[in-house]
DNA sequence: GCCGATATTTATCATGTGATAAAGAAAGCA
DNA sequence: TGCTTTCTTTATCACATGATAAATATCGGC
């Protein structure tokens, strides 16, 4: 150091909280929780190729700090992947869409009221999108599961619901329309949250006029493509 | 260099065509739109955190080249936004959705056919999503272009073709409702191009069938939202 | 209050990045 | 042919990156 009255210039080549101050000393394991729980949080906001610099900086920490608890910067990501995806899911879903005791039309409402308050959040649309633009297969396999165990269950419920045969598997034209009114909701969790676009949107009344159109063509929609295999 | 048999070792601090052929010599025009087009196939795919070195070797020339024809990484990445966004608009869009000697349904079956061929494919649909995430106001001009060239319209017409007054403002729950139709449309776009899922989509019938179920909740909707101001 | 264990930092490396300056090579023209 | 122009490459810089090794500071147990 050149400046012994260094209290405000900052030194360049140090990385840590603010000016030199140590962070506190933490048991390893409420450190790494905090670590993957910024990270989570710096790399929705930067992207994958943020750097592991500024991730520390973020922290409080300084950034060789950050191998102590992952060996690298490729494993950090994956338990930022699994934190958001793995186990955010819940099986509870498709139980409850396929549950019969209650009308269509509220299973999809109470569905989507759930899994908007899950993924409409700045944090986990970046993340979702950051890691599909990098074609990643655990996004791949993300949207295989909202598939097979979300959209074609929708897809037999809508069956059942309309008196239709549900024997013959789902053709893809069904699956097709339903992808429509996933997409509907879908998207104004990006319009929110990718976009980054300040109007206020009623999720849930939205989520509620797009299941209200989805179930208003549905019955011909459905017999059509049925009809036509 | 160590080893004078080198010809099938890379050296690698060159960044050249293949084992150092020169490239054949442009015009300047001409190579000035051979790299835009690159830089736009190539940060398309990569993100706009792809390096100059990799692009340029994809293009076959070294990488000081670019920057004989911009001069910085950041200009070439402005050249990229403004052909993808701004020079693939087309104010005849508004035009025709507002042209009331054709029926509405007509008008917006038309419109998505043209808007979804110029903006479903994976060149349009990545940049579109990078620069989002990047947070740019280029991407936040687009959407309001799409906010008040097209969908504002389009409240508009359906209020017409319903025979509803045209003189009030268009309320945030008649855009809203619009946002489901065009969401819904748009996300096939996503589904194919950003997620990358195999799956042949036929955008045409998928549009089709938005539009239809758009039209079937429209009347009382917006009826529905004029009443309540 | 000392001491071993370990959480955290400092110092550093190899590599990759955007960018610049100077050398080289191909074209046009006398 | 020789000369000038300019398109293209080689060489290089300053800086940022992911990662490692060694030094340092803090904690718990005695």
């Amino acid at each position: 150091m050149e400046n012994p009255f260094d209290d405000q210039q900052d030194d360049p080549s140090a990385g840590q909280t603010e000016k030199g101050r140590r962070s506190v000393r933490m048991p390893p394991e409420a450190r790494k929780t905090e670590l993957l729980t910024r990270a989570i949080e710096f790399f929705s906001e930067e992207g994958f190729d943020g750097g592991t610099r500024a991730l520390a900086q973020r922290i409080g920490i300084t950034q060789p700090l950050i191998y102590r608890y992952f060996p690298s910067k490729e494993d950090l990501i994956n338990e930022v992947y699994s934190a958001v995806y793995v186990s955010q899911w819940k099986d509870d879903w498709t139980i409850r869409l396929v549950d019969r005791s209650l009308p269509l039309q509220q299973r999809l409402t109470e569905f989507y009221r759930d899994y908007a308050h899950t993924i409409f959040n700045r944090t986990w649309m970046r993340i979702f999108f950051f890691a599909g633009l990098k074609g990643l297969d655990i996004n791949t396999r993300y949207i295989n599961r909202v598939i097979s165990n979300l959209l074609v269950p929708i897809c037999i419920e809508a069956r059942a619901n309309f008196g239709l045969p549900t024997d013959t598997p789902v053709t893809p034209e069904e699956l097709d329309l339903v992808w429509l009114m996933h997409g509907a909701i879908f998207y104004q969790g990006i319009r929110e949250h990718v976009y980054g676009l300040p109007g206020q949107i009623d999720h849930d009344r939205s989520a509620q006029v797009a299941i209200k159109m989805y179930l208003g063509v549905a019955a011909s929609e459905i017999t059509a493509a049925i009809a036509k295999t």
